[in-house]
DNA sequence: ATGTCGTCCGCGGGACGA
């Protein structure tokens, strides 16, 4: 089985660049995020099932599987809102797997709100994981909006009071891994550090200036038959990327069922 | 790093979010 996670950063302006990108990794199952539309494009033609939970201007995620796309969830319970609830969490069974694409709260800056929204939903994400991962196999991935440390940011120096380094997001999504969950870390194709998003100004992508906060998170059950795991740089290159690349993880496990 | 991109509103470019 092979599955992928991608922050598309709006999946109107990014359709011909996902189709060709699905047509060439054929991935088994496409965790998305920041879909930015309220209705999800028409990929009938692609062979991929799409279960979409879509809000408009802001956010929306998605799973596209063509191994299987039951049980289908939106959001997730004790979910908070900024006010209301945003479109930041979709979760369905595929091939015998827990999917959950997310995208976790910016945060802002730490004085903001937003940040305290961005803890709290992050406490209450690890409250509702805990009953799933105790279920069997699961792989949660996404934009988490957090780097796991000094290492997954270009220069530490540069995002000292800045959201995504600061101590409690870290102790949050800390608090998500020790639940049980294995951090899939891909490789990079290029230089040493495993960058998933470069801003896109002032060139960052050209001189590798980037960060990890797209996180492939999996049990202990799945990651043991992970056989690679690669950041898709090419996906960033050229006209009309999205500033993030895609993780594309492959595992020996069977995406003809849930056997494994 | 604040150098770009995407969306909305609404018809041109400003506001906002990332």
């Amino acid at each position: 089985m092979r599955f992928a996670t991608w922050n598309v950063n709006s999946v109107k302006a990014r359709l011909p660049r996902l189709e060709e990108w699905l047509a060439s990794a054929r991935p088994d199952v496409l965790c998305l995020q920041e879909t930015k539309v309220a209705d999800f494009p028409d990929i009938s033609s692609s062979g991929y099932a799409v279960a979409h939970f879509g809000q408009g201007r802001w956010n929306g995620v998605a799973i596209l599987s063509r191994v299987g796309l039951t049980d289908v969830r939106e959001g997730f319970p004790g979910e908070p809102g900024f006010p209301e609830q945003e479109a930041r969490y979709v979760s369905a069974m595929c091939a015998g797997v827990r999917f959950i694409s997310v995208y976790v709260p910016n945060g802002r800056t730490p004085e903001d709100p937003h940040y305290t929204y961005k803890l709290e939903w992050l406490a209450a994400l690890r409250t509702s994981l805990a009953e799933d991962v105790a279920k069997g196999p699961l792989v949660i991935a996404g934009d988490f909006n957090v780097a796991p440390t000094d290492d997954d940011v270009w220069d530490p120096a540069v995002f000292v009071g800045s959201t995504h380094v600061t101590p409690p997001e870290r102790a949050a999504l800390a608090a998500i891994r020790d639940l049980g969950l294995h951090d899939i870390v891909g490789r990079p194709l290029k230089g040493d550090r495993p960058f998933t998003y470069w801003d896109y100004r002032a060139g960052m992508f050209h001189m590798n200036k980037g960060m990890r906060i797209d996180l492939v998170l999996a049990t202990e059950d799945i990651a043991a038959q992970v056989t690679d795991a690669v950041i898709d740089r090419e996906a960033r290159k050229g006209k009309g990327p999205s500033d993030h690349a895609p993780i594309v993880v492959d595992t020996k496990r069977s995406a003809e069922n849930g056997l494994g």
